[in-house]
RNA sequence: GGCGGCGUAGCCAAGUGGUAAGGCGACGGCCUGCAAAGCCGUGAAUCCGGGGUUCGAAUCCCCGCGCCGCCUCCA
C-alpha cells in the first residue's frame, strides 16, 4: 500500500497505461530542429555516423561565429566517436559564390588563388582550436556536376523551372516547405528584402538552383556552360549536392548555426526531399549565435573578432576553446575580453590542478576521493549524452578539482587511484581538449635554480628568492609551494 | 508585421515540476616570508514582470516587457 501525499490524484491527470520512457543514462539525447524535442539518437547504420556541415564560404578569414559551429560538430563528433561509433564527417567549402568572386574582384587576385589561401588559413585556424579534421572538405567548384545533374532532375521532376537563363525551384510542389524552420509561407513579407521587380520567378518563395552569369562575371569566364546558357550555382543547391554526394540521400546528422536555419537549411531539405522523397537527414542539431555585446557578430555589424585577434593578445587555442565551451552550443554566447580573460583564469586553475595531480605523492587509499572520482565518471558522461552539455562537465571538474585538493598537495594517494584519476581526465579531455597535464620540472638546471631558492627562502633572502621565482617563471616554469613543499611545473607552451 | 530564440547574483553560467550547481570577481579570515594555488566564511527572500495550474513552479499555461535572430539570388 502506497499513500501518495496529494492522494494520488496527479497520477490520474494523465492517462494510466502511458508511461513516457524515462530518459536512460546510457543514452544519448539531442536537441532536433525538426521536431524540436531532445531525442534519441540513433544511427542510421550500426557502428556508423554519417555527420554534414555547414562550412566557411572562402571570401575572407572566417570570425568566431563560424568556429564556435565547427566546434559544436567537433564536440559532438568526439563524443560519438567515444562511445564506439566510426564518423564520416563532410565540411563543404564554398569557393565559388557571389561573395567570393566579389572578393577575388575587390582584391584584383584569381579566384583560385584567393579562395585556395583562405581555405590553408581556415584549416591553420581549425588546428589552432584543436577541432578535428573532417573526413572530407568538399568544394564548390569541383562539383558542379553533380549539382548540374541534381537540377536537371528537378527540371525532369517538373519541380523547378527555367526563366531567361535561370533555373529556379518551385516551392509550391513541396507540401511540407517549412516544416524545419517553422515558417509559414503565407505570411512571410514577400519583398521585405528584395525587390521582386529584379527577378522572374514565378512565387517570391522560390529560390535559385542556377543563376545567369553577369556580363563582369561572363568576361571573366566564373560560369559553367549549360543547355539554359552561362550559369553559376545557388547556394542551397551547393550544400544539397554535396551532402548527398558524400553521405547518401539520407544521412545521420546535419549541424550548423540558427542563423542559416531559413532559409538555407529549409531549401537544401526541400531539394532533397523533392529529389528522393525522403528527409536529407535525421537529425537537423543548430548552434545559437555569437553574440557581442548583444549583438550578432558579422561582419556587417563590422563588430567580427577573429582568432587572428585572440592569437595576437596571447589567447591560446585551449583557451578559446574553453572560453566557447562555457556556454552551452544552443545558448547564444556573448563575447567579451573580460569574459574570456576568466576563462583564461578559470582553465589555468583546472590545468595547475592536473599537474599537482600528477606529482602527487604516495598515501593512504581514500572512499571519499573514490567517491568524487565516481561521480565525476558519472557526471561526465551524464552531462554529454544529455544534448553535449559541456558546460554542466566543466562543473564536474571544478567540483571534483575541490575535493581531490587536499590529496594530491598533502595527503596524497594509492598510484592506482592517481592511475585512474588521470585517466578518467584525459577521457574528458578527449573530448573537450582543453586540459594539459603539466609536468614536473626534471632538468638539473631548473632544479639547482629551484634549490638555490630554496636556499634563499631558509636564509631569509626573500629578495634573491623572489627573483629565482621570477626567473624561472620566465622560462615557463611555475612554482608552487605546498605543504609538502615547492613543485616546479612546466607550463603548456602555447 | 510574422516566425523562432533568449532573459538565473557584479560578470559568465548549469538547472525544464520537489524547494537555486559551478566558475571569475569582491569582501573578511586561515595558510604563506610575500605571492600563486588551496581552505573557511559572506552573497539571488528568489530565477524580467503580472496572473493561472499544482500539495509544490526558475521549470507547465496565459498576458505583458526587454534583447537577439530569420523573413526568400547577403552568407
Amino acid at each position: 500500500m502506497v499513500i501518495f501525499p496529494d492522494g494520488g490524484e496527479r497520477y490520474l491527470s494523465t492517462p494510466l497505461w502511458v508511461f513516457p520512457e524515462p530518459p536512460r543514462r546510457e543514452d544519448f539525447r539531442i536537441t532536433n530542429t525538426l521536431t524540436g524535442k531532445k531525442e534519441i539518437f540513433e544511427s542510421l547504420e550500426p557502428g556508423k555516423v554519417r555527420i554534414y556541415t555547414c562550412g566557411p564560404t572562402l571570401n575572407r578569414r572566417p570570425h568566431l561565429g563560424l568556429y564556435r559551429r565547427m566546434l559544436t560538430a567537433d564536440i559532438l563528433r568526439r563524443w560519438l566517436e567515444a562511445r564506439g561509433l566510426e564518423v564520416t564527417h563532410v565540411v563543404n567549402l564554398t569557393d565559388f559564390d557571389d561573395k567570393t568572386l566579389a572578393a577575388a574582384e575587390a582584391f584584383g587576385r584569381p579566384l583560385k588563388e584567393l579562395t585556395e589561401e583562405l581555405a590553408r588559413e581556415f584549416f591553420e585556424d581549425l588546428a589552432f582550436l584543436r577541432i578535428r579534421p573532417a573526413t572530407h572538405y568538399p568544394r564548390v567548384s569541383e562539383h558542379l556536376e553533380e549539382m548540374l545533374s541534381l537540377t536537371r532532375k528537378l527540371l525532369q521532376k517538373g519541380l523547378a523551372y527555367e526563366r531567361y537563363s535561370s533555373v529556379y525551384f518551385d516551392v509550391s510542389k513541396l507540401p511540407d516547405y517549412g516544416r524545419l524552420s517553422g515558417v509559414d509561407l503565407a505570411s512571410l513579407r514577400a519583398g521585405a528584402t528584395v525587390d521582386l521587380d529584379e527577378y522572374e520567378k514565378d512565387s517570391p518563395a522560390d529560390f535559385t538552383l542556377f543563376k545567369r552569369v553577369t556580363i563582369q562575371e561572363l568576361k571573366q569566364g566564373y560560369f559553367v556552360d549549360t543547355e539554359w546558357g552561362k550559369v553559376r550555382p545557388g547556394w542551397h543547391i551547393q550544400c544539397a549536392a554535396l551532402a548527398m554526394k558524400y553521405l547518401g540521400e539520407t544521412f545521420d546528422i546535419h549541424t550548423s548555426g540558427t542563423d542559416l536555419l531559413f532559409p538555407h537549411h529549409e531549401n537544401e531539405r526541400a531539394i532533397a526531399r523533392a529529389l528522393t522523397g525522403k528527409e536529407l537527414c535525421r537529425y537537423w542539431l543548430h548552434s545559437a549565435l555569437v553574440l557581442v555585446e548583444g549583438r550578432k557578430m558579422s561582419v556587417s555589424a563590422g563588430n567580427e573578432v577573429t582568432l587572428a585577434e585572440l592569437r595576437a593578445a596571447g589567447y591560446t587555442g585551449r583557451e578559446i576553446r574553453f572560453f566557447m565551451l562555457r556556454t552551452h552550443y544552443r545558448k547564444p554566447l556573448n563575447f567579451s575580453w573580460k569574459a574570456l580573460s576568466e576563462a583564461r583564469r578559470a582553465l589555468s586553475n583546472l590545468i595547475l590542478f592536473c599537474g599537482l595531480l600528477k606529482a602527487a605523492p604516495e598515501g593512504p587509499s581514500s572512499e571519499e576521493a573514490e567517491e568524487a572520482l565516481r561521480a565525476l565518471r558519472e557526471g561526465f558522461e551524464a552531462a554529454m549524452n544529455d544534448d553535449l552539455n559541456v558546460p554542466q562537465v566543466l562543473a564536474e571538474l571544478f567540483r571534483f578539482s575541490r575535493r581531490w585538493y587536499p590529496l594530491v598537495v598533502e595527503k596524497g594517494l594509492p598510484p592506482r587511484l592517481k592511475e585512474e584519476a588521470l585517466s578518467t581526465l584525459e577521457d574528458v579531455n578527449r573530448i573537450l581538449e582543453v586540459l594539459v597535464f603539466p609536468e614536473e620540472a626534471r632538468g638539473e638546471e631548473i632544479l639547482e635554480l629551484l634549490s638555490k631558492r630554496e636556499a634563499a627562502r631558509r636564509a631569509g633572502d626573500y629578495g634573491t628568492a623572489d627573483r629565482l621565482r621570477e626567473e624561472l617563471r620566465r622560462r615557463g616554469f611555475l612554482v608552487v609551494d605546498t605543504p609538502r613543499g615547492s613543485r616546479v611545473f612546466r607550463l603548456p607552451d602555447e
